[in-house]
DNA sequence: ATCCTAAGTGTGAAGTTGACACTAGCTTTT
DNA sequence: AAAAGCTAGTGTCAACTTCACACTTAGGAT
């Protein structure tokens, strides 16, 4: 400890410091076949060659880290579009064996909508880009494993205290499917009539007047009021 | 934005990208005199030589983030044996006027007690440590306000959702003068009853047996368990 | 002894949460 | 065309929580 404050130390204030390499880390949670996913690709190059990390890369000299992670986001997936919100930035000093790499995670749900019409492919840097069920990971590359389960937690503690779940989900959808979501993300099984009255106490939700047809009896169709969702983000505690 | 993906996407995950400086902020925040205060240093140097900052400093090469915002603490002020939560990492490209830096937003509730103890003096490279009350602060340098109005977000909503308002106080502590910390920092008048009702329900309090003297009807001390504040922190939503 | 001031205490009404079981409406099968 | 199969959809009561609200108690100062 002493040793690295005489190393620091004399210099503060000036810029001459040991640059450290930042990067963003991005984690898209997606739900697919009542799943939720994750989005990994496939490590091309050492460390790490042939494990699956998180999509992300270098910040840019002249950009934010938002536009950072957006671009990354592009470049190596294809994805687009997505409201990214800052989850955490990981430090420690060994977390990459080759330099000081200093990585802030984003993390994003993406609506059925979304990963249908993104046409996810892989950049040019990239291996293979694909959904992975969060209850079937691979070895992650890094420290991804626990950035993830960071996100994980995030992304339950989200949903146990707001109405958002159903940004996973396509524009229109059912209250079965989003008792779906909500039942998966939080492995817990929720009371229908209770869940119900929750959600819509919330009033974010409105009917379209559509039913969607099926097997069975067709169900309403809800969509959320982009009104009602600007006041519901807002009420995030983290922005 | 399709110019910065040039830049930097022929490189990805080579290690040869422009490396931005990584700094550390501290907010420290204290109840002094029934008012919240957060601790500032004057800077010495340019730029802005003689306005008043967030302590902070440069990550070293060999530490950790959290390691760095302690070390640079007890350089600059003194303050030593804090809990430090991470809050945001802010990384405009304009942030700094001279080069890109990036910085890792730490913040802590320093109790009265730790106020009296540590002997806050200024590091050599700091011009003037002192604390100043948030309802009547100096021009803060870089962008150090705004990361002091997020981090006042953090606070209110720390002592909305947790008991954990007593970490701005002395070990021993009247529940009035709780009660003070929490209209002060929530900027609203509380129901005495109420606000007893909750806090002991909470279960982080025990009476320690000892009266508070003064001009008045003695009040009762409380201080809190540490294993119940263990409990109330694990409650946490964002470690 | 009286006054002043802060400490300390309880209740009822309103709202919220949680447990719980049946009917409605469509498709498929026979 | 009737029955079976399956999912959608709905209401109530009890327990608990929250909120508003006012008086008594204990010491210090005079």
């Amino acid at each position: 400890m002493s040793e690295s404050m005489q190393l620091t130390s004399p210099m503060l204030y000036t810029y001459e410091h040991p640059r450290p390499s930042v990067t963003v880390d991005m984690i898209l949670f997606a739900f697919q076949n009542d799943e939720l996913t994750v989005l990994l690709i496939r490590r091309t190059h050492d460390p790490f060659a042939g494990k699956w990390a998180l999509p992300g890369g270098f910040v840019g000299a002249q950009e934010g880290l938002y536009e950072a992670a957006l671009r990354e986001l592009k470049e190596e997936t294809n994805v687009a579009n997505v409201y990214l919100e800052q989850l955490y930035t990981f430090g420690q000093p060994d977390r990459d064996p080759r330099a000081r790499v200093i990585t802030v995670a984003y993390f994003a749900l993406l609506s059925a909508d979304e990963v249908a019409q993104q046409r996810i492919h892989s950049g040019s840097d990239v291996g293979e880009t694909r959904w992975w069920s969060i209850y079937a990971l691979p070895e992650l590359a890094f420290d991804h494993q626990q950035i993830l389960d960071y996100a994980l937690q995030r992304l339950r503690w989200k949903l146990e205290w707001t109405a958002l779940g159903f940004l996973l989900l396509p524009k229109e959808f059912t209250l079965s499917e989003l008792q779906k979501v909500y039942e998966t993300v939080l492995s817990q099984p929720l009371d229908k009539r209770n869940f119900r009255r929750k959600i819509l106490a919330a009033r974010v939700l409105e009917e379209t007047g559509n039913m969607r047809a099926g097997d069975h009896r067709p169900a309403k169709l809800y969509a959320f009021s982009a009104e009602a969702v600007e006041l519901e983000q807002a009420r995030r505690r983290f922005p």
